[in-house]
DNA sequence: ATAATAGGGTACCGTTTGGTACAGAAAGAG
DNA sequence: CTCTTTCTGTACCAAACGGTACCCTATTAT
């Protein structure tokens, strides 16, 4: 186990953590100074260095727990929301929900960092896999709602784009400050008259 | 009209303005720096200041800028679609081209801006406008598709969000790098079997 | 006790940042 | 020609940046 010599730390590595992912996600990477990440840990720089690394690799862990708490959350969703047409519909509803909270109105950590850091820190790398791990789990919502036997067709893979797409669309849009009432397409979209043909993917 | 007097300007400010878009589309804000700035434009950094103000000022005028070529531009593609349901699908298709062009690898400058300066710059009111204008376009193009009377309709709204939101999370998966033949949903979308209820929106 | 180990906190480092003062150069106006 | 106006370009500024050296304190091991 860990050895524990020395003087034990009087911070929890976690909470700060977690206070810094809400800090970077509201900032973003670049806005986001050493000084104020120290004024929000409450941990001084030599210590988080010490802990974390540099700046890059303090982000890098943030991205990380965030990316895996992101794709557990989708597959508590999906699971929530069961199986079928319905549970499309049931899902898309879930994740407006979330979308909309407090958290939500900042959009994605994920796609506020894949847009920011373009090439230059390792933030871009994150932002592949956790698309690809999204993509994977909307891809098992879509494929319960069809028929047996399609789960690889056009179709299946269509469908799974255009949601994905759509889901980081709205994200984009809680970010840039739309009116939560006026954007929550999928009550209209899943209204009675369109239900069925409405949610085409 | 203008007087003219005093040594005339060496540089094109259009020019410039069009070099530095690209940059920021690139770079973003926070990553780009002035003697960056001072380098791609050729023009030394105290001209700069006193034709553009501020770095924050430079960056407004060119998402002014980029905000009027961009919704000209949606002008033209919805133009050139043509109406009805078949000018929605090759309106997307369009679009697709454009978002697959070495341009559109970036995203959009607008998306990238409202998604870093959320709040703290003058991008975030852009954005704002941006998306109501991008939207207020897109509407044009659904009701055209739609029975005559139905323009105000409930599933004219919803189509209208559910495009818009689409293409807003088309530019993000194009910056964070994805393959663009992986990710071009609309030919599978409207492949024969889905085609006409596929893009329900 | 005492040595060894590791975190806390101050005070500081070199660099880079956005932004400017100032002197020289090029144009029109009288 | 000379005065005024405006742009160019060097050289520079204070402030903020990410990152660290160093000393002190708290803990475990012997």
């Amino acid at each position: 186990m860990d050895a524990a010599i020395g003087r034990p730390r009087l911070f929890d590595e976690e909470a700060v953590l977690a206070k810094l992912t809400d800090l970077f996600w509201r900032q973003g990477y670049g806005q986001t100074s050493m000084t104020e990440i120290v004024r929000i840990s409450g941990v001084h720089k030599p210590s988080l260095y010490r802990t974390f690394g540099t700046k890059e690799q303090l982000f890098a862990t943030v991205l990380r727990r965030y990316l895996a708490e992101r794709i557990a959350m989708f597959a508590a969703l999906i699971e929530q929301a069961g199986p079928g047409v319905e549970g499309v519909h049931r899902f898309v509803e879930l994740f407006e929900v979330d979308a909309i909270s407090e958290r939500g109105r900042d959009g994605c950590l994920m796609v506020m960092a894949s847009n920011e850091l373009r090439g230059t820190l390792p933030g871009y790398d994150f932002s592949k896999i956790y698309r690809r791990q999204m993509r994977e789990q909307i891809r098992t919502l879509i494929v319960r709602a069809l028929p047996e036997g399609e789960a690889d067709s056009a179709i299946a893979q269509a469908r799974t784009d255009l949601l994905t797409t759509y889901l980081l669309g709205l994200q984009v849009i809680m970010r840039s400050g739309a009116d939560p009432r006026s954007t929550n397409t999928s009550t209209l979209c899943m209204s009675p008259s369109t239900r069925g043909k409405a949610r085409c993917a």
